[in-house]
DNA sequence: TGGAGAAGTGTAAGCGCTTACATTTCATCC
DNA sequence: GGATGAAATGTAAGCGCTTACACTTCTCCA
């Protein structure tokens, strides 16, 4: 699968703006990079020549002479739901007032892929990435390392990673939250969870709600678990497995508020009142928590916080001027309507 | 803003490979490249100096050597919200399989931010680009004709319009969508629109509100209009301003279903029934109608086929098997529960 | 066994830019 | 008016890759 960019129009280069400027290209190249460096009459010629042309810089020529992209990247798991999605707009924000484009590519939470996105990426020149939790090949570390790309992970915090990261204790945020449910009197514990394979944060908070249960002497083993898909229909065939059992649940768990909405739909499709006769709980608080009925109470991640703090941190490594840091935000729960004391 | 990658452990290039296999660089690209142009025991040693210096090729001269990237490019307005997460999705699924990498910018509804997105995917040498809407400058339609990039623009379709589009007729749909308003006895109707400036879609929804009141002898100008941002709290506001006059309208159209969640909710709060005191309808058919309470009347667009015929499309325009096309697709009403008959 | 053709490999010329360094131009001052 | 240094501009050497073309080895058959 390839091809060439057709001939008939010939893209016009650097060359060509400097003839019809009648200067060197060494000047054309001074007009647009530095041009206080070039006499006004002179970079009036230039600019009309560009104008004129329609010319623009060719980007990889670029980068290979000058060795520097100003270039970040982002891999996100997924587009298709809300949940990166702002932490990435803020984190964009800072980096569009420093200059610097980003290029997002999603992974589809598959591991695979994102090795061969990161390697995309560095390929392409960008200067530092933006990574999403910390489990990923041992081959996309060491790519890193090799290239020396500063490289910072968000959505997860990990006191033991040899790396930069800005995040949150998902276990512990999970915990929390279980252990405000057991107080509640709840003892049938149900979880929703992400798929948890490649998926570091899915899987640290079912941790979580297991070592809350353990606290209080309860077995983690027996808490009802399903594993699905990240989707809204996916969280409602799961609610609706889960309530089919005997005795039932008094409260479900849910991995992300995606997966919690999909719960409360599924409850009001059977008639269950929430939190009457079950509690759901939800993960991220995004603004799909404040559009169901009843509201979901769920864990507040700081994604703006987390997205500005990247993009700092980056800009930051990336000038030389850190060598990188490790900070944990806090993750407090958002309280809604969706949790309630134990049906007596 | 600039800087250099640091250099202390230079990255590897061709010429490290071809050096520790002992082969020219010309051998070293062949093996990556046609890997059946060469030996089997010179590749074996050609593969491993790859593995042990983690060698990657150098995108931007690659492409400079080339001329060919297999890149696509993507401009959207926002990532923010779902709406365009599914079409992209199928899109990009179609190019990953035909070995294209997508990149991704958004612009935030800024037409200025898009032509500098359209300039800079160009010089980083896309193929071709995926667009949403009509409305942008005048200069990035010049720079897409003279680099003879085919792009193709969805979303909408205009059959006036001189270039390829795979899109729905908005104002059509709306206006659809608004003579069955107006069949269930509705007279009073306001609408709440996205903000129009550089948004084709969202101006030629009004429109198509509009168009169907002046076909049945009600006076267009005299529907109430709230044009705000794009967000479940914008829309909540506006639909309460709307609330406030008197008399009161009987059915708000809104421009989008984000809007029209954000709606749905202000009258939940106001303490209105939908559809029994007021009808609600949405645009564009998101996940959000199914969850939102009660579930919401919209227009479908078909996200997902938009996205694969794009990729297609784009895909063989690149190939020169084809000179680009209009395609327009159906966006059928999709009933659900917000629109009911006129209160008496 | 020699020679033709295929297969494998090397040589070197760019691709479009940036930038160190060399050169020219120009204002300024004595 | 000529010396002086700053400002403006030009020259040319790469940046890391691909690929046309040339060259060297094989293979195989008459």
């Amino acid at each position: 699968m390839t091809s060439r960019r057709p001939q008939s129009k010939p893209v016009p280069t650097l060359e060509d703006v400097a003839e019809r400027a009648r200067v060197s290209t060494a000047t054309v190249s001074r007009c647009l990079n530095a041009p206080q460096r070039v006499s006004a009459v002179t970079r009036a010629r230039v600019m009309a020549a560009v104008q004129e042309l329609g010319y623009a810089p060719n980007f990889g020529a670029q980068a290979l002479a000058a060795r520097r992209t100003n270039t970040f990247g982002a891999i996100i798991p997924t587009m298709e739901n809300a949940i990166f999605a702002r932490g990435l707009q803020a984190f964009q924000e800072v980096l569009t007032d420093e200059g610097v484009t980003l290029l997002v590519a999603s992974s589809g939470y598959r591991p695979a892929a994102e090795e061969e996105q990161i390697r995309s990426l560095i390929a392409r020149g960008a200067d530092a990435l933006l990574l999403i939790g910390h489990d990923r090949t041992a081959e996309s570390y060491a790519m890193l390392e090799r290239r020396q790309i500063p490289h910072v992970v968000t959505w997860a915090f990990d006191p033991d990673a040899p790396r930069s990261s800005i995040g949150f204790d998902n276990r512990a945020a999970m915990a929390t939250l279980t252990a405000e449910v057991l107080d509640r009197g709840h003892r049938r514990i149900a979880f929703i969870s992400a798929m948890t394979n490649g998926n570091d944060r899915a899987r640290l908070r079912v941790e979580g709600a297991r070592s809350a249960l353990a606290a209080r002497g309860l077995d983690p083993a027996a808490m009802p678990l399903e594993e699905t898909e990240y989707s809204f229909h996916h969280g409602a065939a799961a609610f609706d497995r889960l309530m089919r059992q005997t005795p039932r649940p008094t409260a479900v768990l849910c991995g992300n508020d995606v997966l919690a909405a999909g719960a409360l739909r599924q409850a009001r499709e059977m008639g269950l009142d929430v939190p009457g006769e079950v509690s759901i709980t939800g993960f991220d608080d995004i603004e799909l928590c404040e559009i169901v009925t009843p509201a979901l109470t769920t864990v507040h991640v700081p994604h703006r916080e987390m997205g500005r703090r990247a993009a700092r941190l980056l800009l930051d490594m990336r000038g030389g001027d850190s060598a990188g840091e490790r900070v944990r935000l806090e993750a407090p729960i958002k309280w809604r309507d969706t949790l309630g004391p134990a049906p007596a």
